[in-house]
DNA sequence: CTGTTAGCGCTTTCAT
DNA sequence: ATGAAAGCGCTAACAG
């Protein structure tokens, strides 16, 4: 009932070689011969089977992808990148969560090397010896928005440190030398970590003392941004400005300034890093330094491609630009 | 260099049969049999090659998953149910993109079932007859927040003329009665089309002349809300209340009135269909009518397991509840 | 409970 | 330019 290669064959009076030939579009075939095969192809009905083809040729065309989860739309962007550019490369996807969880990223890492994909892209929080230890394969891995501590495995993402630092320095530039930081967990290496510490440079840099009372940590969501917030409302010495790690902790952040009474910017001016749809749909919209999700994703393609084919690459932990967006949630003092 | 099942059995002195026994939990091995066969695999670090397993069995425990556009939330949100599930059964997830252009969903089917997958998940705008064609294969297919104009197909998804006709009958129960409407493309059955007739009949139904100028057409996005309400703010007979047809044009409309210097709700009210997650991270907060996403994710995976293991399934066109949530963008005239 | 033996549908030398 | 034949690594009868 299913048509094979050898059915197709017989219908062509050719032998099964020359039928893989002309599907795998293989020059060596007289244009004649490869007209009949077609037609046999069309009066069949024929599909090729990308599984037997897998098991003969020892590749899928297909990348595993591990993601924490897909409904973020940090991460879903990156998967859009990493969709257009796979497809234009005839590779496909196998998607996978793991909310962060060390368990469930070993286990799917083991399930998508099982099935043979091609190569890995990695996106997660922290990259630990065991993870390492799941990479130690044959096939090609990059990490996507994620890095490894000591730089040995390719990756893409930006220089989370220097992206907070500039937010920061924006808001030294207007004039504000009160500000509280809403970050991440310090335990998270990009988004939290390195974030704190951009942050704290520049208000050293600046001459301003830091304070530990000046940074609350959330868990990176619009919640944890509007409950902050009563935090720094009610200190005695206020600040003038909240830079926050993440966009949704930031709108968090404005409405809960807003339902205060008081007004963004003129009141405190709020900033962060992201650069989220969102941003530009909350009044005041949110001035931030943004992430380019999208590139990050389909510049991880590219060099896996690259990767899976052997070819040689010059740079293989590649740190893409950010940019500094002004719109209107940051003032003069 | 890879181990196969073949040197498993070598290593710990059994037939490749009895390795696949154990390896796929078949009870009859002898438990010292087993341990003998585990400790092999232990050794030699064994990884079972799915491919040709799927090849033997012809079953991959994949499925396909064919979405409009992933970093749209709306459909993110959806994939998550289905991977959840997914997980559950063991089953992976080939996702592809397809922006809702029918030769790109074409396309992609082809090659799901080229790789073999189990079973389909199609989400997508209109199912044409060539879909259906596309569709006439031996594994089964669900469509997922999309059905068919016949309803022959497996399918889950919301009642849009309902949520829309529940949506704009709160703008009447509040005491509206010159409602405008910002629709979807009339061409889009579901978010377009009934959407609008909902709109239509909850009108009618309450004794409002309908009438053709007060229903503009956007393309979903946010923008749209924005540049549409223009025509409706400058309109002699401006409406007191706006029915959109997502709550991304809502929120561009809400900020259209708010940056006329109109306030929401008191000067006018303004409610919609789909309850993202921004719609409770805007100031008002929107009111809106749900669709469940994750639960269509969900209920379409598990309605895609029974139908790929032949269980017989009562219902196989599944409507799932919607549910009206008031929040802040509505109130009495 | 365990082993033997055919394939699954294709790619890929190696000949011709 | 084409064909023959040997696998790829596994499952699934069937036999014992």
């Amino acid at each position: 009932m299913t048509v094979t290669i050898y059915d197709v064959a017989r219908e062509a009076g050719v032998s099964m070689a020359t039928v893989s030939r002309v599907v795998n579009n293989n020059p060596n075939v007289k244009p004649q011969t490869r007209k009949k095969v077609f037609e046999a192809i069309e009066r069949l009905g024929y599909r090729p089977n990308a599984v037997a083809r897998g098991l003969a040729s020892k590749k899928t065309t297909t990348v595993g992808v591990v993601i924490p989860d897909i409904s973020n739309t940090m991460y879903s962007e990156v998967v859009r990148g990493i969709e257009d550019i796979a497809n234009m490369y005839h590779y496909n996807m196998i998607l996978c969560n793991s909310d962060k969880k060390k368990d469930k990223e070993i286990r799917v890492i083991n399930t998508l090397l099982e099935k043979q994909v091609d190569g890995l892209l990695f996106m997660g929080g922290v990259v630990t010896d065991e993870h390492i230890e799941a990479f130690r394969t044959s096939v090609p891995i990059v990490l996507c928005a994620t890095t490894d501590a000591n730089r040995v495995i390719p990756s893409v993402d930006i220089d989370h440190e220097a992206a907070a630092y500039d937010a920061v320095k924006v808001l030294i530039e207007h004039g504000h030398r009160n500000i509280g930081m809403i970050s991440g967990s310090l335990q998270d290496p990009s988004n939290g970590f390195a974030r704190y510490q951009g942050y704290k440079r520049a208000i050293e840099e600046a001459g301003i003392p830091f304070r530990e009372s000046h940074v609350r940590v959330g868990n990176y969501r619009y919640e944890a941004g509007l409950d902050t917030m009563e935090y720094f409302l009610q200190l005695p010495d206020r600040p003038t400005a909240i830079f926050a790690a993440t966009d949704e902790m930031a709108i968090g952040a404005i409405h809960a300034i807003q339902d205060a009474g008081l007004r963004v910017p003129e009141d405190m001016a709020v900033i962060s890093v992201d650069n989220v749809r969102m941003a530009s749909m909350v009044r005041p919209q949110l001035s931030t330094v943004a992430q380019p999700m999208y590139d990050i994703g389909a510049v991880s393609m590219r060099l896996l491609t690259k990767l899976m084919k052997k070819e040689p690459v010059s740079n293989p932990v590649v740190v893409l630009p950010h940019e500094t967006i002004m719109r209107k949630s940051v003032a003069h003092i």
